[in-house]
DNA sequence: TTGTATGCGTTATCAG
DNA sequence: CTGATAACGCATACAA
């Protein structure tokens, strides 16, 4: 296991100072005679240098880096704003660190504060936590944040967001275009903004027809895994067909528990969409993979991710920096999960 | 935006000098007297103290770090290996820096500079790139690497890695033992080691019984996105479905392009598993949340993530470092898209 | 039990 | 254009 080489090293070799080897090797433009440049290219290639960035970064003070927390990566929405985020920094020549908070508060904690000992100056994340106390402390030490989906409370703290509501109302909207009037909407813990903002638009919309909500939601706290939500799509969807009157359409707060949703239908032999609509809320991939393919209202996941990171960016670069939220609009995508229902006159 | 606060501030403050200040709050044990101990904790908890760990590290050598590299994220199978490595990773207190090289060769390659030099001194990598050369250089320097999934030809590296052959082998021995005789296979390119021995345990079961292979391989080079393998699961059914003597079994090469083979065939009016028998492999959620149920070989994703870790936290802590394989048992898990065909006699 | 001094690998300042 | 030197924040050998 031999030493790593450094560039003293290569500043022996080419009988130049290491000040000189840095000026070349940083590429810092500064200027170096093209005979030393060349020799000191070539030996470090020679030598197999690999740049030690623990110094550079102490030295300059900046990591190149920015971080992510969001809740997991075993969430196909959660990855698909990840690569968006990657996409933009990695042109930017920008690495990021990813953290799954888990749904766990503590966790979210200790990954804040790693992240701000490894001196990163710029993060996203979409929150769990309540307590903002620590990132506004990490914030006044000049961290740059952006927070995506979750909205977070705070001064200075840039957004992107889903309209949420607005998304909630389109779907219950949808419903009723064709034909429906009792729908029911099935919901994990309203325990997070995005979440009451999604039942809300579905009220609303509800309300303004002069229909009656008719929602179940899910009393556990839930530990997030495809699996658990689709089979609290399952028993939520139990739950709502005891009602005296069950619905004849089912709205269900995201695509994976839309699909425990048609699992429990199909199971009791009710047809999807025959017998009962179903539309689900996120627009992954899978909902078109399953039968019938599901419609969904769409966020545009993927883009969410880059803008936040472009204006992360751009915090981290610019002198002046605007605070600003961006509100990013749904898209009702049409599959085949719903159907008109009673006469169309 | 204020200068962050060094372990020389706190000394200041807490008269003392910053050789005692570092003495305690990098935990390291040396011995203090309980007043100082105190008062520095308390000044340091009260200036809001952040260790800078580029400082430590570059001072230790250690970065309690390890790297990953894998194709995507977005690959569910990929997502709960990481799980199963982040899980491990901070049980004992290390970081994890995930790269996603997208199937891009030259990508991963810039990634694992990255990572070295980041001072990174463990990588679990599932390699796309055919050329190890820096990775082997990057060994020389002291670099300890685990290849999970793929397997990685060269020395010292440790390898943890499923029995695709095996899997192979029990799909196709469990369709032909539920009577089926003519057994198709749809895979995408047959350009990495796993791909290639799960059809090896395919051709083995198929030659094993007298019977013959009837294999369809994509010809396209794949940009992975599940969308994608599932369009290709369709495309492939079709042309299996050319054959004269078309199969009543199909075995897909992994789980979403099972759904593009349910897919077609549900377009087609074909049912499974009625008129056709599907079988999957990978064993992801997803595959309980379709209709049918999808059969499938399962791997142990999540295992193989902390199994990694594991291996590779050892060889970091250790002083011998044995290198060894660990193959990973597939499993059946039968659901309900395979059928019985035949008389059982 | 505490302090002094040094160095990890790099860049920045300043002088030549 | 080049070199000597200091500094980034921290941990540690050595001295007291």
């Amino acid at each position: 296991m031999k030493k790593p080489i450094t560039i003293h090293d290569i500043a022996k070799l080419a009988e130049v100072s290491s000040a000189t080897v840095s000026r070349v090797l940083s590429g810092s433009g500064y200027p170096v005679s093209a005979a030393t440049r060349e020799k000191i290219q070539r030996i470090a290639k020679e030598s197999n240098y690999i740049p030690n960035m623990l110094g550079k970064q102490l030295k300059t003070n900046s990591s190149m880096t920015i971080g992510v927390i969001i809740p997991s990566i075993s969430n196909p929405f959660y990855s698909s704003v990840l690569l968006g985020i990657e996409g933009i920094a990695r042109q930017n020549r920008f690495h990021v660190i990813v953290c799954n908070s888990l749904h766990d508060a503590a966790l979210e904690e200790e990954y804040l504060k790693t992240i701000a000992e490894k001196q990163v100056k710029g993060l996203i994340i979409s929150s769990i936590g309540s307590d903002q106390e620590l990132l506004q402390k990490l914030m006044d030490t000049g961290m740059k944040v952006i927070a995506i989906d979750q909205k977070v409370e705070g001064e200075g703290i840039s957004q992107v967001e889903f309209d949420y509501r607005k998304g909630g109302y389109m779907a219950a909207k949808h419903l009723q275009l064709k034909g429906h009037r009792r729908i029911g909407y099935v919901t994990s813990l309203l325990d997070r903004p995005s979440r009451r903002s999604i039942y809300q638009g579905y009220e609303e919309a509800m309300r303004e027809s002069g229909l009656e909500p008719l929602a179940v939601e899910s009393t556990e706290d839930d530990v997030y895994s495809s699996l658990n939500e689709f089979n609290m799509g399952k028993k939520l969807t139990a739950r709502l067909l005891e009602a005296e009157q069950p619905p004849t359409a089912i709205f269900a707060c995201n695509d994976v528990m839309a699909f425990g949703v048609m699992h429990e239908l199909s199971r009791r032999g009710i047809q999807v969409p025959q017998d009962m609509s179903v539309i689900g809320f996120d627009g992954i991939d899978y909902g078109q993979m399953i039968h019938p393919p599901l419609t969904t209202i769409q966020q545009p996941d993927y883009e969410m991710g880059s803008i936040a990171c472009k204006m992360l960016l751009d915090q981290l670069n610019g002198e002046t920096n605007p605070v600003y939220d961006v509100l990013l609009e749904p898209q009702l995508l049409e599959r085949s999960s719903v159907a008109q229902v009673g006469s169309v006159e």
